[in-house]
DNA sequence: ATAAACTCCGTACGCCGTTCGGCTTGTCGA
DNA sequence: TCGACAAGCCGAACGGCGTACGGAGTTTAT
């Protein structure tokens, strides 16, 4: 699992598919199947539950088989990312001003994570770019068509927005699941992590904390945060434009 | 080490320390030892061989030794967390205007998950909040004494930048990691996959990619996203200024 | 003095990713 | 036509993991 492996076999994979066999029997499965498995797989029981094993098991067949589909398992988890990038809308296929489009994608892109939370492990697992990934980044760019940016400027703020939706995924996705712990009476992780910070933190040591008086969601912090990103990259265009 | 296990737990070792035990033999070791020994490992060998194993033979002790002193391996994780955090330095000492520290604050971040690439999983991995981690958000919030910001607002701007922070430290770590890999014949793997992407990037499928004349690098994006999300904070300071 | 509480840790359980070797199946070259 | 051989399938095994258990030794409270 580690990073051991040569990636351009991997890279091959996600672009060219597999390769026809000339000898030997037909196959069971196929690659999409096999990404299909892994997927419910981690949709129902959990990034931590997806090994080789269960994603075979699923398909009622050997662990060993699915090495005939695909090198390793990180292999796996890059044709997973890609197979969920493909499925989301294109940036520069929706309506509006730039603005508009930026707002529905970094939106859309955070609904996404929210509702495939296992996702976001395997996205940040430092996996090779695939042809949605790829396809995806091209739309974004079209996104700035007509704003008078430059492609490589373009490029910059797309990676700089696409960065910020990344950090403040991780926040909400962390959120989602906190709240969806419980302690055994039957209060929420939040709830009980406060209550015990109350009592740990005395008076006078945190003054900044204390005057807090009720804390934004990570939600709204996201969709403040977006907005000045926006404002400036607002400005960076109205300067482009006058210039 | 999923998160199966009682958070609380892990949250009284991080803000009380270790218990005193009433009766049995003196111990061997102290957590700060067994911490210490973890970043190590994680140090010189990479967050993927950080194993319970590992961190006893590097102490000169069995495995199962480290349960009588942290509870299980994410309780490890999260006092690795939180003792580096502890290295930091705090936002409200720097010199300067708030958009001074901020910055110095966010580059600052960005330098020590550079230097310690192995605390970036650490961290995304959902740990409860220490002391020290506790204290940094105190000192980021005074960051804005004096600009009229209330201090719910205040939270507001530190988590939007917060957010930013992680999710381009996750890029610039990850490109990080990709120029150290190199091909059996001496060239990168940035240079490797750009390459092969030329290949199988017919002309004419990806043209706002085919624009790109030369990309930012993630470091280039981090500073300018950051002056942008700040040029928006600052519009919103001087608003609650003026009004 | 004794019992209780505690540390240390060898061993083991049930997972994991991956490799190996043998069997089977289909195709290609002669 | 038919053997050689490539390829799929997969049981078994290897080395690793986190961690539970229980026994042996050690310190303290009573």
């Amino acid at each position: 699992m580690a990073d051991d492996h040569d990636p351009r076999t991997t890279l091959e994979l996600l672009w060219d598919g597999p390769g026809r066999p000339r000898r030997g029997p037909r196959h069971q499965l196929t690659v999409a199947a096999l990404v299909a498995a892994a997927v419910e797989v981690a949709e129902q029981e959990g990034v931590d539950a997806l090994s080789m094993r269960r994603v075979a098991a699923r398909l009622g067949v050997g662990a060993a088989t699915l090495y005939t589909y695909v090198p390793d398992k990180s292999a796996l988890a890059a044709l997973m990312v890609d197979t969920m990038i493909g499925e989301a809308p294109l940036p520069h296929t929706r309506p509006g001003t730039w603005r508009d489009r930026v707002e529905a994608w970094a939106r859309e892109e955070l609904r996404g994570y929210r509702a495939h939370p296992w996702l976001v492990r395997l996205v940040n697992s430092g996996q090779p770019v695939g042809p949605h990934a790829f396809a995806w980044t091209d739309s974004a760019l079209r996104v700035f068509d007509g704003t008078g940016l430059t492609g490589d400027e373009a490029l910059t703020v797309v990676e700089a927005v696409d960065g910020y939706v990344r950090g403040h995924v991780a926040k909400v996705v962390d959120a989602d699941r906190a709240a969806r712990w419980t302690t055994p009476d039957g209060r929420t992780w939040d709830s009980a992590q406060d209550a015990f910070l109350a009592t740990r933190a005395e008076p006078g040591r945190y003054p900044a904390v204390e005057r807090l008086t009720g804390a934004p969601t990570p939600e709204e912090v996201f969709e403040e945060g977006l907005a000045w990103l926006l404002d400036g990259v607002g400005q960076r265009i109205r300067e482009r434009a006058d210039g």
